[in-house]
DNA sequence: CGTATCCTGACC
DNA sequence: GGTCAGGATACG
């Protein structure tokens, strides 16, 4: 489920469900989980209130008065949101019940997201983060500067959150077919008009993605995508069959017409 | 830079 | 049975 927009998404819920309230117990049910968060670390959280969730790239961190928690949904991660009189959601992986009675998983079918807690912020390990792509500081001279030393193909660099944070290999895929950049092209030969055109480009993938954020639950999940998971299908602005190629082991989506080297 | 790895499930 | 999956990291 989750890119940037999935993860604001996800935020949102978590901090209407879970901000002020009290966490009356936590269970860990899969090993995976454990490792991140073991069992000595949940019962600490027991008892503690929750005072905010915010959003970095694509993580999610969650303030509470015994410490702060690291979620990152990785893959297939989601919030589940239901009551601690009910059975659990499909791949419920970690559970908090909460003291008013709402009950709030961590559904992950894959079990490569992960929960840790940190006994305070500066403990926590976030990673070397790019700027926002949506952040309106985020410039195409920033971008040339960041892409400097990358002789590689821009594709792959995209989704180095130290370049650009938030860009997953959908609106990676996406952003590039906005922006008419073939993504093979060189990263560190980008002039700066296409660099300002990549940026456009991610932001309206974000912002479509933005307007209709439970759109992976849904059945018509690729509807709205103009390249991703659609090869051979006709490119929307020169019918030109959509190519499907892998770069870095990821799957890259684009038209091998209008968009050049 | 690319590749393997952590996991499970869906699909061929 | 094999392949693939929206992420990130440790490696060579």
């Amino acid at each position: 489920m989750p890119e940037l927009p999935e993860v604001e998404y996800a935020a949102g819920i978590l901090r209407r469900a879970a901000v002020g309230r009290t966490i009356e117990r936590v269970r860990v049910l899969h090993d995976a989980q454990r490792r991140h968060l073991p069992n000595t670390e949940a019962r600490r959280l027991e008892g503690a209130r929750i005072l905010a969730v915010e959003r970095r790239a694509k993580y999610q961190l969650v303030t509470t008065s015994e410490g702060i928690l690291l979620v990152h949904f990785r893959m297939n991660g989601d919030w589940h949101v239901g009551r601690t009189d009910t059975g659990l959601p499909p791949h419920a992986r970690v559970v908090f019940d909460l003291d008013d009675g709402s009950r709030i998983a961590l559904t992950d079918s894959r079990a490569l997201g992960s929960i840790a807690r940190y006994d305070s912020r500066d403990d926590v390990p976030l990673p070397a983060l790019g700027p926002e792509a949506t952040d309106a500081a985020f410039s195409a001279s920033q971008l040339r500067e960041a892409l400097r030393t990358r002789r590689g193909p821009i594709k792959p660099a995209l989704l180095d959150q130290r370049i650009v944070a938030g860009l997953g290999n959908i609106y990676a895929a996406e952003a590039l077919w906005n922006a008419r950049i073939s993504p093979t092209a060189v990263a560190n030969r980008l002039s700066l008009a296409r660099a300002a055109r990549l940026i456009d480009g991610a932001r309206q993938a974000l912002a479509d993605a933005h307007r209709d954020p439970g759109r992976y639950a849904r059945a018509e999940s690729t509807e709205r995508l103009h390249v991703y998971g659609r090869e051979g299908e006709p490119c929307e602005r020169c019918r030109v069959a959509i190519r499907r190629i892998v770069q870095a082991g990821r799957s890259t989506f684009y038209c091998p017409r209008c968009q050049r080297v």
